[in-house]
DNA sequence: TCATATTCATTTCAAATGAAATGATTGTCA
DNA sequence: TGACAATCATTTCATTTGAAATGAATATGA
C-alpha cells in the first residue's frame, strides 16, 4: 500500500466493512491496477487501446468468427467491439468480410500485419505477466486462476446475476 | 464458461496467449462479473451508484477526510469522488465542511442518514461476499487478498507502472 | 409462402469519464 | 515579508461508454 500515508482518524470500527478486505473492491482495485500497467506498455508505443488489444488477441486464437463470437467470449459490449474492430481494420490489421452461410455475420480475421503486430503484443503481455508472476508464490497463479473460475461459476449459477444473462440459455 | 458454445473454428496454437489464463484480462473479468452482481443488488434499491457507494462505505471507516483521502485510498479519479460525494451531500447523506486547519480541504462526514444507509449496505455488502465465499475452499480468501497484495506491490515496485504514481513520495 | 419474430452489426444519443484548466489556499525560501 | 511553487476541490470539455434504436438478414411456424 505505497500510496497511503495519510492521517485521517479512524472512526469506530464496529460493524463497519472492511474495505481493503472485501473481495469486489479489491478485485477492481486489482485489474485497474494491471490493466493500466500492461496498457502503459503498449498504449504509446503501438498506439492501441485496451479493446483493440482485446479483439487482437481473441483473433489469435480463433478465426473467421464474428463481432459477436468476441464480445460473448471477451467481456465486453457489442458497441466497443464493434468500434475496435473498426480502428483495427481501418489501420490495416483486421479484415472484415461478410460471412457467406449468413450475411449478417462478419468474417473477421488478421491481416498479415495483424498477425505481426498481435504476436509482437503477445511477446510484450507475456512477458508482463512473467514478471508479475515472479512476485508469487510457485503454483499461487493456478490457484488464483482456479478461485477465480469458481467465483465467476458460483455468480452465473445463483440469481446474484440477475439480468446480463442475455446469452445464458438458463 | 457458462456463456460459451460458440462454434468458431480454432486457429493453430503456436505462441498465441491464452485470453482465459492471462491474469490482467481475468482479473478484468473477474471485477466486473463482481461489480455488476454486487450493484445489481443495490442499485435500483438504494438508487446509489458504484462510486456512491465506495465513498459510503470509506466514511464509515474513517471520519473527518477529504476528497483526496478518499480518491487515494479507494482508486477513484478525483473527479468521480468530486461528484459521488456531491450526490450523496445533496440527498443528505454526507456532510461537507471546510477544514478549518486548511481551507483548501473539505472535511466528510456521514449524517445520520448516511449511517443508517451505510449500514444497510455493509450488511447487504457482506452477505453479498459471503454468499460467494462459501462456493471456495476455506482459506483460498485470505491467500487471494495475499496474492493481490504482492502483485500491487510488484507493480508499484518496477518502473511497470511508470506515471499514474502522482503520489508516490520519490 | 408469407407474416412475424429473432439475430446480427452498427449507429444514435444521453450519461459517465478523466485529463487538464481554474480558482482558492497554503507552503517555501530568498 | 513577498514572490513563486505546490496542493486542494471543482469545473470544463472532449472523449468513451453502453443501452436502446435501427436496418438488414435469417429463422419460425401458421
Amino acid at each position: 500500500m505505497s500510496k497511503s500515508s495519510r492521517k485521517a482518524q479512524q472512526a469506530d470500527e464496529g460493524a463497519a466493512l472492511a474495505l481493503d478486505a472485501f473481495l469486489p473492491y479489491r478485485a477492481a482495485r486489482l485489474a485497474t491496477t494491471l490493466s493500466r500497467a500492461l496498457a502503459a506498455q503498449y498504449e504509446q508505443r503501438y498506439d492501441i487501446s485496451v479493446a483493440e488489444w482485446r479483439v487482437l488477441v481473441h483473433l489469435t486464437q480463433q478465426t473467421e468468427i464474428s463481432v459477436r463470437d468476441i464480445f460473448t467470449r471477451v467481456d465486453m459490449d457489442r458497441a466497443r467491439v464493434t468500434r475496435a474492430v473498426q480502428r483495427l481494420a481501418g489501420r490495416g490489421y483486421v479484415s472484415k468480410l461478410v460471412n457467406q452461410n449468413d450475411r449478417r455475420l462478419v468474417k473477421l480475421a488478421l491481416t498479415a500485419s495483424g498477425t505481426a503486430l498481435a504476436s509482437e503484443l503477445s511477446a510484450l503481455a507475456a512477458g508482463f505477466e512473467a514478471e508479475i508472476m515472479a512476485a508469487l508464490p510457485v503454483g499461487a497463479r493456478d490457484e488464483m486462476l482456479a478461485q477465480f473460475d469458481l467465483i465467476e461459476a458460483a455468480i452465473d449459477a445463483s440469481r446474484l446475476s440477475a439480468e446480463k444473462n442475455e446469452y445464458l440459455t438458463d
